[in-house]
DNA sequence: TTGTAAGCGTTATCAG
DNA sequence: CTGATAACGCTTACAA
């Protein structure tokens, strides 16, 4: 494997000489500068990486640290994370449980996106203390160097139940994430005020767990049971495809029935029978801001403000 | 930013016997040990991985790269890559494009995985020279270190056409992905292969791109023409979601009408109405088995042989 | 314009 | 059992 001093050998200068040459510092006679290109050409040349990073304390990689590979919100966010960093010069590295805590403790990249409720604050707080940037997708945390963007799902689940309760629509339920998701309290905050400030008092309630096969089985028991409510707004897209299917098999119509709406807008709420009311949220975009914030955090120790974006209801079918 | 040197200051010993006792070489006195071990958790100490990685000449990383981060096959592989990865003590490093280029000429991996048809031959023979294995999925390439694994879409598309035949459907068309993808060219010659076979002559061919929106295109024109074939073989899940969609906005029944199949078993097959019927890949288990190959070839330099993952078919209701 | 040499934070050899 | 010290491959003062 080639190293600078081959190239430097090759070309019979220095190694200095030829790191400059490499690195396009200028002040390098034009023809010793080929000589050296063409050397490293030549030998197939590239730089090491660690070494360099190891030098110049920069890695160039932003790292991506996510708890599971799967979901469509995720895969979006991924992609708008990548076209920013990517237009900036930085390597994405997207990792995932105890990897992501190694390349955080061991200083692999220069700055990090954390979309991962399990990665511990304290993992977090001492990457940051040592002036490393950190952005939280849909997570609270304070702390110098640590920033946050968390989507505003109260306002607009509140905008949407309203508006189904303007439609005529009096008997409510919420199937729920997980308890301690942020952005499923968030919702169910906006759900519960919407029918508190159109004085609507009750409302059930159903512990899902952000799943096609959680909501499944909420579904099976609704069946079961004699009170079914009219509307049930689903904390997420997946969360509602399952409830639908088990509606569907012991036909129950939607929206006749039972009436329903997600969140999310994933890709596919659109190709079901009947398709998915939801509300989404545009995950590339979103992607692209944080990104770029971090890339600015990282170059100029200075945090660009962005507009956190905003949800959008998306009418179809199934309400 | 605490380094060895400060432990090893604390703790009142050099750095060579604080690098002893932090990386468990046996031979330091307990007490010792005790001391250092203390004085790193007091300074909340972790050693600085570039330093490493650039004195071992390992990284601890293997790099996953992808050309995009959607998709379900997509993400079951990545899980189950990511779940063997750990196991073996490896940090999982998921990239992409740009990045996954400069990781691998950077040598900031200890071997690949490739999920990405555009990275160029050049770029992984190079890198494969250097003595790192490779591991391409889905994708042919010979040389030094570089393996590959293929999926036998052949054989199971064949089974599969011909119980179709058995069935008695004689009319057939196929709705292709990019011409340029191994896969999609391999599934086209089974489904020929099993109409040969079975003496069929004719079959009608679609020109698709492996997404819903190139699906629900072809639906549209299928819609218009006289010549409607019997059954469509979809090259995969997504095309056909897309067709069905087409189909079902102008009240052709599947399978009634028209009967199809896709590829992949992507989840939400078992969601739609009708649910699909497909071959699936169990894409965690494969996922596995790579990555515990490359775990191998990097450890033991040496390739453990596995069983490339078969199909199965999933009978739903769409045929 | 080019070369010398120090040093980034580790590991590992060798001597004590 | 512990400590000096060289080395990994690069960048970057500083000297020539």
């Amino acid at each position: 494997m080639p190293t600078i001093k081959d190239v430097a050998k090759k070309a019979g200068v220095s190694i200095s000489t030829a790191s400059y040459a490499l690195n396009n510092v200028p002040g390098v006679h034009p023809e010793t500068k080929q000589r050296i290109l063409d050397a490293a050409k030549a030998l197939n040349y590239y730089p090491n990486g660690i070494a360099r990073n190891l030098k110049t304390k920069k890695t160039g990689n932003v790292g991506v640290f996510v708890y599971g590979f799967s979901g469509p919100i995720f895969s979006n966010v991924l992609e708008g994370i990548r076209q920013k960093l990517q237009q900036n010069g930085f390597n994405i590295i997207v990792s995932s449980r105890k990897s992501s805590e190694n390349l955080l403790n061991e200083r692999q990249v220069d700055g990090a996106i954390v979309f991962d409720n399990n990665l511990t604050d304290a993992c977090l707080k001492n990457y940051a203390s040592h002036d490393f940037p950190i952005y939280l997708l849909d997570r609270k945390l304070t702390g110098k160097n640590i920033y946050s963007s968390v989507i505003d799902n109260e306002a607009i689940v509140y905008q949407f139940i309203s508006s189904m309760i303007k439609k005529g629509y009096k008997d409510f339920a919420y199937l729920s994430g997980p308890n301690d998701a942020y952005n499923n309290n968030r919702r169910y905050d906006g759900f519960k005020q919407a029918l508190k400030d159109q004085k609507i008092k009750d409302h059930k309630y159903y512990q899902g767990d952000f799943t096609i096969e959680g909501g499944y089985k909420i579904g099976q028991e609704i069946i079961k049971s004699k009170q079914r409510p009219r509307f049930i707004y689903c904390a997420n897209d997946e969360s509602a495809i399952g409830l639908m299917k088990a509606l569907r098999e012991e036909g129950i119509h939607v929206p006749k029935d039972i009436a329903l709406a997600g969140f999310d807008n994933i890709y596919l709420g659109e190709y079901l029978t009947p398709k998915l009311t939801t509300i989404g949220i545009d995950h590339v975009e979103w992607g692209r801001k944080v990104a770029q914030a971090v890339s600015d955090l990282i170059k100029y120790k200075k945090a660009s403000e962005f507009e956190h974006p905003d949800g959008e209801i998306i009418m179809r079918e199934s309400c």
